[in-house]
DNA sequence: AATAATATTTAGGCATACCTAAAAATATTT
DNA sequence: AAATATTTTTAGGTATGCCTAAATATTATT
């Protein structure tokens, strides 16, 4: 069984809204995440839903089926280790690789992606924090974490964001804090979960909503 | 300016069959090479020379234009370097890497390219010993020699063969030769050049119309 | 130079993967 | 429970890249 780049990234989209299979996926969230319109999409579950790869009911949303979830598995197996690569081997910022990432996924061969697991020797995780599927498609638990979380004293990495709305973005980029900076958490006040960080050269002190909203890998 | 993979392996296939610019590539040259049908090349060619990447006229075949030119020879760049990287860092047999390549040539990255070829610290030849064109197009010469022009007591191994016609593959096989295989050059008969040459375990003798028609990288 | 053979193009279709606009179903207000 | 708003599907259309069959141009043969 193969299947075609733009079915690949339809059953990456619904894992990734699915959320362990647990609630339906909604034509229009699969729309908004993959940057088209309503009515592809269910052009395509309808083709997914006739190769077995998802379970639709019209108006009713789709899940991935077991194959559907073993196919998009794979492709984030590969899509992560090709990160990996990029930014170990290739010296990228770990804030560049993602396009790249994107295309490689969709690459055919298994050995291919087995001897690239091999060659970077058996990594855990990505270099954002999240695990790497093994070959048996079995997840280790995430590295990252959120920021508030995180005990005074440690030293850690912004990987992410979850609110991603412009607003915080600009309110982060003004703060000098970006994917990859480095931070060192000073203090967490108790009573307002307020903390203060040390970025390279700068002290700050940010609130619980974005302490709250940052993800982390603690080094 | 990017292409489709499509039109990306008909400018590969064009520039191959061109053989520097000389003479005028034919639909059918072209259709055969690429497993088509003229009638698609037509469609095709036509859409290359709407986009000025080929100069057409109608019957009269097809002559990449300098940009066309340019396109092919980065797509070679860019396949030629992965399979440098497939063999030497994940330790693919190199008659494996042709068609992961095939895949890998179309990745659009610049700097993947740039940084893949730095990685591999500057090739000048890949697995087949075709040489690889660095950033400015510019080639070295090609690492394959005609076996029948090898010296004796040279030690070489096989890299491909200029007649491919099943006859001929299945002589080779049957005499235990395949992409691969390393030779020593024992002797080589004036009178009618027909060569001794010693294989892992068995020593032959070869026709000239054999050792003309092999390609193969002397160590 | 006419005829036959071969090569190439055109015409008309098909599958994929998108799109817009309209219709139908579902969810939310009132 | 209606009315309204939102979501989803359907209908019909486009571009790409293929295909077969038929028409046309070129080349080789007589
Ligand atoms: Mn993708
Ligand atoms: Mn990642
Ligand atoms: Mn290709
Ligand atoms: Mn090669």
């Amino acid at each position: 069984m193969s299947f075609t780049r733009s079915e690949e990234n339809y059953l990456k989209a619904i894992y990734h809204l699915a959320d362990h299979g647990v609630s339906k996926v909604s034509t229009n969230a699969i729309a908004t995440r993959m940057r088209t319109k309503a009515s592809s999409v269910t052009d395509m579950i309808k083709k997914l839903s006739d190769k077995n790869l998802v379970i639709y009911q019209k108006y009713q949303g789709v899940n991935l089926t077991e194959v559907g979830q073993e196919v998009a598995v794979k492709i984030i197996r590969k899509h992560r280790l090709w990160e990996v690569f990029l930014v170990e081997k290739l010296n990228f910022g770990w804030d560049e690789v993602h396009d790249i990432a994107e295309q490689l996924e969709h690459i055919e061969s298994e050995k291919l992606v087995d001897r690239l697991d091999e060659f970077l020797e058996f990594p855990s995780h990505d270099p954002h924090g999240d695990p790497i599927p093994d070959k048996q498609g079995e997840f280790k638990p995430s590295q990252k974490v959120v920021l508030s979380d995180v005990e005074p004293g440690s030293i850690c990495f912004c990987v992410g964001v979850i609110d991603s709305s412009s607003k915080f973005l600009r309110y982060l980029d003004k703060n000098g804090i970006n994917l990859g900076t480095q931070l060192k958490v000073v203090s967490k006040e108790d009573f307002d979960k307020s903390m203060k960080i040390k970025t390279k050269g700068n002290t700050m002190v940010i609130s619980y909503k974005i302490s709250n909203n940052l993800f982390v890998i603690v080094n």
